[in-house]
DNA sequence: CTTTGAAATATCGTACACGATTAAATCGCG
DNA sequence: CGCGATTTAATCGTGTACGATATTTCAAAG
């Protein structure tokens, strides 16, 4: 299971600036950090996903309505934004959420384009189902919180500056 | 070393409206380390998509080919375990690098129920675009490589400790 | 050999996820 | 006041993703 083809393990052609510091690009799979970040997501999902079926409900589904539990009555723009989702992703998710009985979405008033959302009594039921669940992944995740905070800040450190970058 | 880290550490502080009931669970680390691998997953998959659009990939479709480049002539199922893909996600997905001239799937001669999934010199000359696609990537993490190294350890660490409590 | 079962892919149904486009409503500026 | 730009959601097309199931092939007993 070797490598044959001996990679060249060429040192850096990086254009930051003068740094020989760290010159090995990283060549094998598993240490690039694309690699790293999309299987560590799909486990992380399907470490959800058993959990949420007994409430009937989606990871992303999951997700949005956390937000809604933190802030209710947002617009689906606002959702979108705190979510870094598109639209179009997340108008069929609202759908459905609302097909449950969870959600609510009402067009605006005073503008009409926009249109908000607001959890029913069924949606913020659901609520106290979450300290369960996150127990239980946390318990998965095998680290301590310590260890998880600092996880976290450093994901959002990555995510904020790459969307910087796009 | 199992679950030792689920200590409530404090009662609830996290919550805007007030409401914490007796769970001494810290809804506040996890309830974003789900949103924050998500989240950044997300925005690591934007970042490359522009780039491999100008190879007529997509990121899951380039990630595929990282492991192939390591090691041509995996079987599916050799892949799918590399990649922690279900085999239902990779077959789609390796028959339209297929169609696109990557790759060549062929059944096993002594084992007839194994396919094998060899790149073809155009698959492999997609592998000379990677380093220039790695570095912009890199950049627009804003991370050091000591940093991101630690977040490719801690990310690994955490996608195995989920998978091996699923 | 044949039955039983396991293993390796593939197929199917549902649900994201995105970019591009569209449709409707509001805004802006002359 | 008018009408083109902008904003906001929704729609469309393509491509993941998964679990459940089907299909084919091999393996293990009998």
């Amino acid at each position: 299971m070797t490598n044959s083809a001996a990679q060249p393990a060429r040192a850096g052609l990086m254009t930051m600036n003068g740094e020989l510091t760290k010159t090995k690009l990283p060549q094998s799979a598993e240490e690039m950090i694309c690699f790293a970040i999309y299987s560590a997501g799909h486990a992380v999902n399907r470490a959800y996903s058993p959990l949420l079926k007994a409430l009937g409900l989606t990871y992303p589904q999951y997700i949005a309505l956390m937000v809604l539990w933190e802030t209710d009555g947002l617009s689906v723009g606002a959702l979108s934004r705190r979510l870094r989702m598109e639209s179009s992703t997340l108008t069929p998710l609202l759908k459905r959420l609302e097909r449950l009985g969870h959600v609510e979405r009402r067009r605006g008033v005073e503008d009409e384009r926009q249109v908000f959302v607001h959890l029913t009594k069924s949606g913020r039921a659901l609520q106290r189902r979450s300290p369960e669940i996150t127990a239980c992944i946390i318990k998965a995740t095998g680290m301590d919180l310590t260890r998880l905070e600092e996880l976290v800040e450093a994901l959002s450190a990555l995510r904020d500056n790459m969307i910087k970058a796009a």
